[in-house]
DNA sequence: TTTAAGAGTTAGCTTTAGCTAACATTCTAA
DNA sequence: TTAGAATGTTAGCTAAAGCTAACTCTTAAA
């Protein structure tokens, strides 16, 4: 099992089984703005991500296709279960990316960095960051306390 | 100065400065092979990314154009000076994930999340790994002289 | 010195994910 | 109840980065 060298594009084309990180930004994006029950529409969406409505219809005829959401047209657009369950770990990774890097001590675009991180981790190297995180924390509140007592 | 959601296309469009991560996985490549002297040609380049020729043609033709390496068609490919700088940059930063994910425990596919990964960090993260990564390497030395003792 | 193999290039195709312009539908308010 | 605004869709464009097929160069051996 030797290992070799890819493009980026090489790696996604060899693990073809993965969602593209713009169906991921969709779909994490359609959890958060549905998350209080809310309706979710082609135009909240697009203003969401930042696209134009037509990149919107393309992509949610799209993930209705490959079953993440339910659609049809002019409609509201409203997750699958297996879009949900998605969804709900798309945001958790945010989440975990997103702490991390305060944790380090990043200050600048950590919004930016996340989103561009969030896609490029799998499920074991999320996991080992989790971790990493809860164990720099727990080493900021000893420094904090040690400082405290002076 | 709100901070706003955009896709990774979205992020790649906002900061059309920075290169494609298919341009510095070539750049970074190009660095490796080319190292000790040795002459880097078009077959060679194709190989060790596992791309078709005609892609590294077409790729090189645009890193000619860019000012990052010297080209003449049948020729061999040599990186100018700002293309030898962000090579060794490159491969510096690769070097830097890849210890990062040894670091906290990775296992699986090393080489590959690092290739995913090390093109979604910025400066700023990546010198933060750094330092994180360091500061884990001593926690583990500490760990292992502690267990020694037993 | 010629020819065949190997290396490199060109042309043209594909997919993804954006975009605009033009059209269609839905909703709201007069 | 109908017109215009708001929303959504369609068609067709672009760029990046891959691919194959077919062609052209270069080189090495007979």
């Amino acid at each position: 099992m030797k290992e070799e060298f890819y493009t980026l594009k090489g790696y996604k084309i060899k693990n073809e089984e993965t969602l593209s990180s713009s169906m991921e930004d969709y779909i994490e994006m359609i959890f958060r703005l549905s998350k209080d029950g809310k309706e979710v529409r082609v135009r909240e969406l697009s203003q969401a991500l930042n696209v134009q409505p037509p990149s919107t219809t393309k992509m949610i005829r799209r993930l209705a296709r490959e079953g993440y959401v339910f659609y049809e047209k002019y409609g509201c657009i409203n997750l699958t279960e297996k879009g949900e369950k998605l969804g709900s770990k798309l945001l958790d990774r945010h989440k975990t990316i997103f702490e991390f890097l305060k944790s380090i001590g990043v200050e600048k675009n950590i919004l930016e960095q996340t989103e561009i991180m969030e896609h490029a981790v799998n499920d074991e190297v999320l996991s080992r960051i989790k971790k990493l995180t809860e164990f720099l924390k727990k080493c900021h509140q000893n420094n904090d306390r040690n400082n405290g007592e002076n």
